[in-house]
DNA sequence: TAGAAAACATAGATAAAACTGATAATTGCC
DNA sequence: GGCAATTATCAGTTTTATCTATGTTTTCTA
């Protein structure tokens, strides 16, 4: 057994083709075709069935294949080991961030990130924290930037910054002539959300939980998928969405006015890294949480004296 | 890279010394110098240092090699794999056993076991109950028998049965006058205990929770570690201490008549079968449950109407 | 249903590699 | 300095991963 011969059985599964796999792997098709064979004879077990059209993986060998994977990742990671001790920084950085932030955070230091470190390959996949928490347990992904805390055993949270959340209404509103607007205020009839899934969505409703406990919750107004949309919803429809700090800085100065800070303590949302027991690539994820803090508004970095809201 | 390479530099970290590394792995001194220096260049990393006798592994060797083993070992599960699948009866079974079961336990199902499955390669470890949790963890073991429940995530607990605790005293003790002992009948000054780290210590006291509760727990006699050396204490001088049933079966007769059984509701320990929720080899482990439940007493398979007794 | 196309297997040649045994170089120790 | 032990180097052999070319089987289409 080899580690080519089990690349090429997981290019075969991945490509359900001996020969579009072969090409995958830079040989062609009769090489890979022979190794995989040798690769069957030598663990006496049939992984693929090629009498089906396109090739089927038989059960047997999804399994092995599956461990394959798990073995090699490990043996990838000695790459890992070596860039990071050797204080080199280059490999590759597999980032998850949540969809309430990426689109506000990614801008403002991802250019200066890559372009200083140009040997890094920095992957980035928006996604909602339940599976940025998967994919770091499973070591698909080496770092997620999410909404903590979190409570989960074998994960690490390290705090970036806080981001105050706020008020956006339709220019027709009357609490636009109020200068900062309490809990109480908000007539959550009026509130429009994002749908299930989203750590924010969550955050909204504990932030207007005592309201939510005296209504029906049936009463939630339609729900969308991003911020972008809300935010468009409540210009030209009738009445409120909350909005994150760092979604706000973006926006017209024009549309900045329908916006309204809380009273104090404002509620404010934990932003962290958050990388598995077993992380590597320390170096290369605290350059990176040097870019980000590098990049934020000073103000953001202390909680002060706002009030933290969770979502767990 | 490639496997066997990995291996050679694993057989140098091993035996501090190329020539005896080679030999272990079947092959000519030069064969294994050429492939570990290959490595190393292909790494870009000096991995051991030979002007050191013996041969000292470098920092970052030292980390390559804890990756590679963590690579290799997964690897090396693909065959656990296969074997499971096929339903093959061979491999490897790494079981963990805590002392206060192992040497009663043991004898009575692994003679037969071994006679039934040549094929496997039964591994043996006698471990306090925290050390068998590491090394499942770690994946170090397939298997621990040990004291549930254990509240631990990533552990899967299957129960195996239910053994009494009972009462062994010194011959001139004034109890032996009684047919069945309780709780209150214990004179906790009297108890000699197995020393910290024994699951079956903590539950010793907990059956005593009340009285320790009042007095000093200071007052605690002599620790021992081992229950075969409580055992001879209790013989030798005045008191008396916990056994485990089946402690107490391979005893001689004219020893037991200084053994009592608690009254209903006797306190009892959960015996169970724990792997990791990664596991493979359920067939092997399986079959290894089914012997142990064949070879022993009928009765303890039920709690029944006993008090179960929990440690952590 | 014949014929073309696609997909995988087989065969023979080749170049790279891994291995061996002998020998040289290095290091530690007296 | 010289001996013993250990690792590196060298030359020759064997193994093997790979390639190109070809054969076989299946699938699609006219």
């Amino acid at each position: 057994m080899t580690i080519v011969q089990l690349e090429y059985v997981i290019a075969v599964d991945r490509h359900r083709s001996f020969a579009r796999a072969a090409k995958s792997c830079f040989v062609t098709q009769p090489t890979l075709s022979m190794q995989v064979k040798k690769l069957e004879e030598e663990l006496n077990v049939i992984l693929f069935d090629r009498s089906k059209k396109p090739v089927m993986t038989t059960d047997i060998g999804r399994k092995i294949i599956a461990q394959a994977k798990i073995g090699l990742r490990s043996l990838k990671k000695i790459e890992d080991v070596i860039n990071d001790e050797k204080d080199e920084i280059k490999g590759e950085l597999r980032l998850g961030v949540i969809p309430t932030l990426s689109p506000y955070l990614l801008p403002l230091f991802i250019t200066d990130f890559i372009q200083k470190y140009p040997q890094v390959n920095l992957v980035i996949e928006e996604l909602i924290s339940e599976h940025i928490i998967k994919k770091l347990n499973d070591d698909e992904l080496d770092l997620g930037i999410l909404v903590t805390p979190l409570n989960e055993k074998n994960l690490i949270e390290t705090p970036l910054f806080y981001e105050s959340f706020v008020v956006y209404m339709s220019t027709n509103h009357p609490l636009t002539k109020k200068v900062k607007v309490a809990f109480d205020d908000l007539n959550i009839n009026e509130m429009w959300l994002l749908k299930e899934g989203h750590c924010f969505r969550n955050q909204a409703i504990n932030i207007c939980a005592d309201q939510l406990l005296a209504e029906s919750k049936n009463q939630l107004k339609f729900e969308s998928g991003s911020l972008e949309t809300l935010k468009r919803i409540v210009e030209n429809q009738y009445g409120f969405t909350f909005l994150p700090e760092l979604a706000m800085m973006t926006m017209e100065e024009i549309k900045k006015k329908y916006i309204r800070q809380f009273k104090t303590p404002e509620p404010v949302r934990e932003v962290s890294l958050v990388v598995h027991r077993s992380f590597l690539k320390e170096r290369l994820i605290n350059l990176l949480k040097d870019e980000i803090l590098d990049h934020i508004p000073v103000h953001l970095r202390e909680k002060g004296e706002r009030k933290l809201v969770e979502w767990v």
